[in-house]
DNA sequence: CGGGTCATCTGAACTAGACCACAGAAATCG
DNA sequence: CGATTTCTGTGGTCTAGTTCAGATGACCCG
């Protein structure tokens, strides 16, 4: 109520301004605030709790309560039972560049890499048959991956691929190459339309587990459908994202 | 990681099922899962947490933190010192349909409704006037609106406007018209491009207070310039969405 | 009937501990 | 030397309360 500046909530885009007089959680966050004002260095770990309780003079409650607002604010994330760490800056994900992942990220000075967790093929269920306009039950390949920026766990992703369309692709080497080249170059699909959903939520156990993320930790969830030349849906995609890993962008015309 | 089923995540899809085994936050979580999924009418209002605690045996932390699970999923949202609600049904928010909010609202059989809370003319700080290819400083409209959907306030607007396209604009009545009917009825001026920019973080103080949510509560940021049919950016908007009031959507042909 | 006061109910914030489960490193054993 | 065990530090989960401040509605008074 008191704020008489005229200033716009310019919220996140001035991170380098520590908005000094809002309490984030009593006072104990502007102590906090404070602490990764001196040194933020990107993915430095922050004292144990218990040390930080001592040197703010609270309680572990008090103290894991504002730990949960700044990871909600996207300043700072946990590793299950490792501890905390500053976020680095957001990656800029620009939905229609459809890059692939490495480039995306290297275009940023940044260093990616994947690891594929499962590769094989299963019977579509009654949400992936109706994204790619099949039977359900009909067999398709799955591939499940994680990727990291700077060696951070970012990202988990499971596709779903029609068998038909691209047969034997999991013979390649899904680590080293880019699901989008493969397509274009040893299959000639060309994708020409992709629909996003969209919605922020949690990780579920596997993401979780997979990304060492704890249980509850938000996430941005994102699925992704991508159809060929000819209009036809040949793989979809879900990705669950570290909540303040990235920052989605996208420039288009609008439709009407 | 006893997770044996074949099924993949499915996860905010299914949201029918509830998923018996996974312990949300312990054990409570189960039965507040068991709460909701008896009498999960939308918006219904939850016992208070007192009653809560007695009726789980649990103590407040323990109930505290199963709630904000919760809420973190989007499950249940809750409104400043008034209580606990079932959240509604997430709406389609369609980004390159460009739709007046009423009537994106109305196509999906829910109640529309807008407040204005200010509008006048305000000195464009460095990221506006950068938006908005201005020079700092220059006079720019600032409207600041609330939305509700069936009732319930979901968002917090701030537009800020060029002055030289839209002169006088501030006379209209702007809680009734919507803006681009305006735009292009009054002034002549199409949106030809959009640019978004998305992220999650949680309500800065303004925002909270307008829309009577806590401090900390999970947003949707959404950050939007319009271009006209030259190329000029007209306007732009900050939005911050209650998180679990909308899913993104979006279709197009990628760019490259 | 209108307007203001006040008691009550609600979540918000906090204190001060406890025990558990996992991670990682050190120590040990074959 | 390599594999296993053990120990220790970490966050994760939980108990049992208290104090504060806003929201609400009943009530009283003019």
């Amino acid at each position: 109520m008191p704020s008489s500046s005229l200033e716009p909530q310019s919220d996140a885009a001035s991170s380098a301004t520590p908005d000094a007089d809002v309490p984030v959680a009593g006072l104990k966050g502007k102590l906090l605030n404070h602490l990764e004002a001196a040194p933020l260095r990107a993915s430095q770990r922050l004292p144990s709790e218990r040390e930080m309780i001592e040197r703010f003079a609270t309680t572990r409650v008090t103290l894991r309560d504002t730990l949960l607002q700044l990871e909600a604010e996207g300043r700072i994330y946990r590793e299950n039972r490792r501890g905390w760490f500053v976020s680095p800056p957001r990656l800029r994900y620009d939905l229609l560049a459809c890059l692939p992942f490495r480039d995306m990220v290297e275009s940023q000075q940044r260093v990616a890499s994947t690891e594929v967790l499962a590769a094989g093929e299963v019977a579509a269920n009654a949400v992936i048959a109706q994204r790619l306009g099949i039977a359900e039950g009909s067999v398709v390949y799955r591939i499940t991956r994680v990727r990291r920026i700077d060696g951070r766990r970012v990202l988990h992703v499971c596709h779903h691929l029609r068998r038909d369309c691209f047969p034997g692709i999991l013979d390649f080497d899904l680590g080293a190459h880019s699901l989008t080249d493969l397509y274009r170059h040893e299959y000639a699909i060309r994708v020409s339309r992709v629909s996003f959903e969209l919605a922020s939520t949690v990780f579920d156990a596997e993401a979780a587990a997979a990304l060492n993320a704890a249980q509850g930790s938000p996430a941005q969830r994102i699925t992704r459908i991508n159809f060929d030349q000819n209009g036809r849906a040949v793989d979809c995609d879900d990705e669950h994202w570290r909540h303040d890993a990235i920052e989605l962008t996208l420039s288009a015309a609008p439709q009407s």
